[in-house]
DNA sequence: TCACAAACTTGATCTAGATCAAAATTGACG
DNA sequence: CGTCAATTTTGATCTAGATCAAGTTTGTGA
C-alpha cells in the first residue's frame, strides 16, 4: 500500500512548529515553509527515507514514534535512535551533505512533512536564528558520552540497559504523581535489544534480573519504575531535581 | 609547568586559516576574529578543556595531534577522537550550550588557539556562511555510522579495528607512490585500545594476527598496510578510487 | 651506558554474554 | 473464539575477550 498524501492545515497552525527548530523563524520564513513542503502518512513498518539515499530537505515528525536503523556490511542492524512526534529528523545528512547513514522507519502512524533542502537553504541564508537552531539540535543529538554510554562494550549489558531507559525517559515516559515513572514503548523487545548492541535472550534475562531486584515492572510494551532516583542511582546517575 | 602564551603571525596569514570554518569570512570578520583570540602552546599529556567545564568558545589546532577522552561514572576512560592540526575543536559544546562531554589531551607539542564565544556570535548573526560551515563540520563529526561501527559490541575485536584504522587514516597516514599505506601514530597502545573499548592485552594479539596474516606490519608507533584494498576489504569497505 | 619505570607482549584461566534449541506467550485474522 | 505465526522467555552450552600474572621491550634520566 502507498502511503497517503494530504494537504494538512497551515504551518503557522500547527503545534509542532512552535516547538521545534522552525519557531525562531519569521512569518515570511515560515510561509516560505508553508508553501513548499509536503505532509504523508505512514504506517508501522513503512520507512520515511533509506539509508544510502541523497537527502533532499528535512522531515518534520507531526504524530507518531520513528526508528533509525542502520544497516552495516555484515548484515547486522542497529537501532540508534527513537524520534517523537515533534522532532525534525533528517538534518544530519542533509548538512553534511552525505547520503542518509540510516533509515527511518514508523513504530506507529505518523504524519510526516517534509520540507525540500532548497527553501531551508534560503531561509538559513536570510535568517541566521535557524542556523543557530539546528546547530543546536545537532549538536546535542546523543552527544558523544550518551552514545559512549549505550554502545560501550566494556559496560555490563544491565548497565548500558538503564542508560537506554535513561534516553528513553524524554522519548516514551511520563511520571504519575506518586513520582513513579511510566513507559509506554513504541518497541519490540528485539528493537530495545538492537540499541544496545545485545540479543534478544540476553535483554530478557536482564529485565527478569530487574523485575527480580524490584527496580522495574515490566507488563509487555508497558515499564513501571517505582522509584527512578534508586533505578538511575545505579548507574550513578542523578536525576535532576525537577524531574522527581 | 604552566602552558606557554605567546602572540602569533595573524590568522590571515594562518595556513589553518585556510582550510578550516573560518575560511568562509569576510576580511572584516577574520579581523575580528584576530583581534580577540589567543594562541597557546601545549606539551604532550596537557589538556586543553577539561570534560565538565563550561565552554567559553572554540579552539583552532594550529600544530600537533591531541585526543578526545571521556571519563564515565564507573572510572573507565574511553578515547574517540583523534584532532589534528588544521581541524577546529570544542564546537560541539559550544553549540550544544552544555559543558564539555570530554577532556581534549595534547599527542604532542600543541599550537592551539582560542577564538572567545563572544565573536563567534557575532560572525554567525552577520555572515550565515560560517553557520553552514559549522553545521557541516558538526553533521560529518562520526556520524552516527563511524561511532556504531567502532564502538558496537557486536562486532569481532578485529574489524572494530580495522575499521579504527580506516577512521585514523585520515588523521595519521599516507599513501606511498607504491600504494602502501603508512600510519605514524601519535598514540600508545593503551590509547588505541581505548577508542574501540577493548583491553591492551586484546590488542596487542589482534595486532599479532595482523600481522601473521600480511595484512599489515606493525612497527613501534608506525604501521605499514602493503595492500590497503586488501585490508579494508576484510570488513567489506571499498575504498574510493581517488584513495589508491 | 646503566638502571629503573613505563609500556607492551605472552600465556593461562575465567566469565559475561552469545548461540542453539525448545517451550511459552502474544497477537492477528478468519 | 480458535488457529497459526510471530515474538518472547527459558534452559543448556560454548566462546570471544576479559582478567590475572609473568615476562620482555622501550624509553628516560642520571
Amino acid at each position: 500500500m502507498a502511503p497517503i498524501t494530504k494537504q494538512r492545515k497551515q504551518c503557522s497552525q500547527c503545534w509542532v512548529h512552535t516547538r521545534t527548530e522552525w519557531s525562531v523563524l519569521s512569518k515570511t520564513g515560515v510561509a516560505k515553509i508553508d508553501a513548499t513542503r509536503r505532509s504523508v502518512q505512514y504506517r508501522p513498518g513503512e520507512s520515511i527515507f533509506h539509508q544510502h539515499e541523497q537527502p533532499h530537505g528535512i522531515y518534520c515528525l507531526e504524530s507518531g514514534h520513528l526508528l533509525l536503523r542502520h544497516f552495516d556490511s555484515f548484515g547486522e542492524q542497529t537501532n540508534f535512535q527513537v524520534v517523537k512526534y515533534g522532532e525534525t529528523l533528517g538534518w544530519r545528512s542533509f548538512f553534511a551533505e552525505r547520503p542518509h547513514a540510516a533509515t527511518a522507519i514508523a513504530l506507529s502512524r505518523c504524519d510526516v512533512c517534509f520540507v525540500p533542502g532548497s527553501v531551508i537553504n534560503e531561509c538559513i541564508a536570510r535568517e541566521p536564528a535557524l542556523a543557530r537552531a539546528f546547530l543546536k539540535t545537532i549538536a546535542l543529538d546523543r552527544g558523544p558520552s550518551e552514545a559512549l554510554m549505550l554502545r560501550s562494550p566494556r559496560l555490563p549489558v544491565r548497565v548500558r540497559f538503564i542508560y537506554l531507559l535513561l534516553y528513553l525517559r524524554s522519548r516514551c515516559a511520563n511520571h504519575t504523581r506518586r513520582g513513579m515513572l511510566v513507559y509506554d514503548l513504541p518497541l519490540q523487545r528485539r528493537d530495545i535489544a538492537s540499541m544496545i548492541g545485545i540479543r534478544n535472550e540476553t535483554l530478557s534475562r536482564v529485565i527478569r534480573e530487574l523485575q527480580r531486584e524490584k527496580l522495574a515492572r515490566f507488563e509487555g510494551r508497558q515499564i513501571m519504575v517505582p522509584d527512578p532516583e534508586k533505578l538511575f542511582g545505579v548507574i550513578g546517575v542523578k536525576l535532576p531535581e525537577e524531574d522527581l
